[in-house]
DNA sequence: CGGACAATTGATCTACCTCAAAATTGGTGG
DNA sequence: CCACCAATTTTGAGGTAGATCAATTGTCCG
């Protein structure tokens, strides 16, 4: 369960091949405000699950950010910490989570390129969990103050950010089914199809296949599960052909199946544009 | 699901004796709008976690609302719903939770006096769960768009309400951890531990004793067991003088120890007047 | 007093865990 | 291009928390 990293040896990870375009990835540290599109991917994410005005996209796009690239396992915001301000994942894999006594760690969500894993410190000022990179990517960070001040001049950009975190909540929900109901197969597909279905929904993914640049730690503690059963779960699954998941890529070889196995319904995700394939 | 309510030998746990004014107890089904004082525990509860204005505690008074007594195990509101309504608790408690396959459910959240616990439904437009009874209680339905034209007019309570919903997530979170990572014995711990609290944040508890009218089949569809592993640890509770759960009363004889063998820690629930004891 | 449901208890079973070691993988330095 | 490293992934073996099945008992109530 090695976690906080951001050692030089920990390049060996590689992931996030071919499934993203390597915009802007790699690079230095902190670089210039909200340049070209990097907001576009925020765009991209709120109508998946909303309608956006002219007017509106206009207001996000003048956002100020300021972006920066992570290593994999770097903290972005820890338990405990009061933010001033919010993170807008840009590129990479992001996740928040808590460690309890004995080691153990609970992962509570997955995000992508265009989520804002920590858009509820505007309203709760103390983190009661922790956000961290699971791959290297690139983030921007967004004043508080900007936030709010957008969400008082459109009150339906607000309204749509608070729909985000209800889904985000939605989401929490299903995992507790999960958790507290399911078999670790059943859990396995049944997050294997949200993700695909979120990915698919802002243009990550198409043809059953995606980027998942995590371990099957992070699997194991996402789903709490013991990384030893994870891998034998995931190996029953390649070889029923339903699932392969390999060098950080998710390739479904049989959705309808995949998605029969674990009672998969998408109305939690309530996507705009229903993206169930 | 016979609740165990006031019966005479039931005397011992004194639930809601004195806090609650009996008016809308019992009785008929659907009675007059927002008589006395009916949401002065929806009042008490948002002052639990946030601070309310004068002229903000005016605009919830005068909310409109009908009255209605619902037995236990009643559905409120179904998953595939479209509500237009939100549901406040007066009285009784309350639980959402989902149906899966071969028979399985999953409670998602306990709600108490104050709680609107569908207020999601205000932006999330088709129910993702159901919502029920869990004991005989009194609701109050008040419309959407009510809440709209209020969270227009005041936006401060917007972002009250919204804060609302994201307590409720960190809620989720924290039984996330619990269902993946804590076994039995912390996993029922720490669920007394954040009722007890919630309770006491709305004076619904006191001297470590509390209303909890639910069943042990009910307790372990919330923490993802049997009943029957559920009864064994309550006899293990009680035997250790920690914990005695009896006759819809809970009774915590060893608040210190209880915190410390689940490693409770209220930040979570993000009470506004710490009431952590 | 009988019925329905909730709480207990005993007995058995198993999905998943822990421990430990071996095999891969992808990146790195020479 | 290859030998080497550190992290992952796999595999084997044995162990257990908690599940399931099946009574039995206790409680509320009409």
């Amino acid at each position: 369960m090695a976690r906080i990293i951001s050692g030089p040896e920990t390049g060996a990870d590689g992931r996030e091949r071919g499934a993203l375009p390597p915009a802007t990835q790699g690079g230095a540290a902190v670089s210039s405000a909200s340049n070209d599109h990097s907001l576009d991917r925020l765009i991209r994410k709120l109508q998946s699950i909303a309608i956006l005005s002219d007017k509106e996209r206009q207001a996000l796009l003048s956002l100020p950010a300021k972006t920066r690239v992570l290593k994999a396992g770097h903290d972005i915001v820890r338990e405990g910490d009061k933010p001033s301000q919010c993170c807008l994942i840009l590129n990479g894999w992001a996740c928040r989570y808590k460690l309890i006594g004995g080691g153990r760690r609970q992962i509570l969500s997955f995000h992508v390129p265009g989520d804002i894993p920590d858009l509820q410190s505007l309203h709760i000022h103390t983190m009661d969990h922790s956000l961290a990179a699971l791959s290297e990517s690139t983030v921007a960070f967004i004043p508080h103050e900007s936030m709010r001040d957008l969400t008082t001049r459109f009150p339906n950009l607000a309204a749509i950010l608070w729909r985000d975190t209800l889904i985000d909540a939605a989401v929490f929900r299903e995992w507790m089914v999960g958790m507290g109901r399911r078999d670790a197969f059943e859990r396995i597909a049944h997050l294997f199809c949200e993700l695909y279905l979120k990915l698919q929904a802002v243009g990550l993914a198409q043809s059953y296949r995606c980027s998942l640049p995590i371990t099957q730690v992070d699997l194991a503690d996402a789903l709490g599960l013991s990384n030893v059963h994870v891998n034998r779960v995931l190996k029953e699954m390649r070889e029923q052909h339903v699932v392969t998941l390999r060098g950080g890529a998710l390739v479904i070889e049989a959705w309808d199946e995949l998605m029969r196995a674990c009672e998969f319904d998408p109305t939690y995700l309530h996507l705009e544009k229903g993206a169930a394939a």
